[in-house]
DNA sequence: TTCCACCATCTTGCATGCATTTCGATCTCG
DNA sequence: CGAGATCGAAATGCATGCAAGATGGTGGAA
């Protein structure tokens, strides 16, 4: 009875759907534009539309979704000034999250973040989806240790979007070279040398929007609305 | 044809609950730990529990409900320890916020600055509900203004959710002398004087803390069905 | 051929019904 | 008298059904 008392925390199945999708979209599985009918995703999972309609409706207010009413749900299409606004926002909440965690960072932190580096080595060459995931993880990660948790949920939120834009925007493999900037982060942590992780961040963070924005004036699918945005009018 | 187009967005029936609700939390009609039964606020909104659900998940998305499954749902309770974490998250998101708007205001945003500081005038002496919802949406403007729709979005949930704090902690009649500060914001802005705003905001900020962290109030028993007739349309 | 109207089909918006769980009051027993 | 068991009312979790809106294709008229 007592014992069981812990276990008995019913999660709504929702929340499996929720989770799911997610991870489609983060790993690229799900791409930009794909269309979401309700019934062929209750199907699939195994649950009613009422379900995945509350699954759709989280992932909207994430950001993640476009949902239209009468018309259904698509994986959200980040217009250029959209990830622009994402990329300052991201930029803006893990500055807080290191200047604060520099502050505080503990040993045991430190391992988790080495560990988590780890992983990203392992899964780096090959694993294409793992790895993208990993390394929007390592973000997330410095978020909770900086124990703000109204922080991590706005970083796990802009990370993920950044996803979306690295699959509409970005070149295939450009995460390699990320490892190494992590490791700078961690390092500056490990000496709590919060203007280091600061500007190590800074650093990595402008990396990646140049790796992510730059390729999109040449070539690779380009986003159709940033287009007609300059023949409209 | 090409007009009515613009005017064809059907709207859901859940977002008139949701912004009721919202609007009711918001101005303090609703308190912090009122218990919100589905039945109760469909009636009263004339809509299917379906909606409601729709609603109350949305608004616990948002921090702002809590909800437990099998248990049903409440107006959040913010921890002291969480109402840090909400205020840390604002200061860094409005500090973002001005730096960005001292470098691109216009004339007419500084227009609507002062339409809506008239506003917050002429009701701060009487109207308290409507006094607390008009100084929070002055951050939020500032936040619309600057044309980030991330940085929007966030700071529009870090400031609603300090309603909850102000409810919670907050002594009453606190929110006069906050109009000044915003006189002194709108005047930095004015100069283009993005260190003088973001000092202003600063300042503002931290006197709102210190108003919010002081006194709990007695609560007094209150009905639910009655306070939400005012919001249902 | 091109454009428009119309219809079949698919999909979403929403209410309702049923099963399950929770909560509180009464009852029972020590 | 008090602590725990028990039962009924109430609230939630979820699936399903039906109406309304969207999509796409066909046929007719200019």
């Amino acid at each position: 009875m007592a014992l069981n008392a812990l276990k008995t925390s019913k999660i709504p199945r929702s929340d499996a759907v929720y989770f799911g999708l997610r991870r489609a979209i983060i790993e690229q599985a799900l791409m930009p534009g794909d269309k979401m009918t309700e019934d062929v995703i209750g199907d699939r999972f195994g649950v009613s539309r009422t379900i995945v309609r509350t699954a759709l409706a989280r992932l909207h207010a994430e950001g993640l979704v476009d949902l239209q009413p009468n018309k259904g749900a698509a994986i959200a299409q980040p217009s250029l000034s959209e990830a622009h606004d994402i990329f300052e926002a991201r930029m803006c909440l893990e500055r807080q999250v290191l200047t604060r965690l520099a502050a505080k960072v503990t040993d045991r932190d430190i391992a988790l973040l080495e560990k988590h580096i780890a992983l990203e080595r392992k899964a780096s060459p090959a694993d294409g989806p793992a790895s993208i995931r990993l390394a929007g993880e390592f973000h997330i990660l410095l978020a909770d240790l900086s124990g703000n948790t109204v922080l991590a949920r706005f970083v796990d939120e802009v990370v993920s979007r950044c996803s979306l834009i690295l699959a509409l925007y970005g070149r295939p493999h450009s995460s390699d070279c990320s490892l190494t900037e992590h490791e700078q982060i961690i390092e500056a942590l490990r000496q709590r040398d919060g203007a280091g992780a600061v500007a190590s961040m800074d650093h990595h963070l402008h990396a990646v929007t140049e790796r992510a924005l730059l390729s999109s004036t040449a070539d690779r699918h380009r986003d159709i609305r940033s287009i007609l945005d300059h023949y409209a009018k």
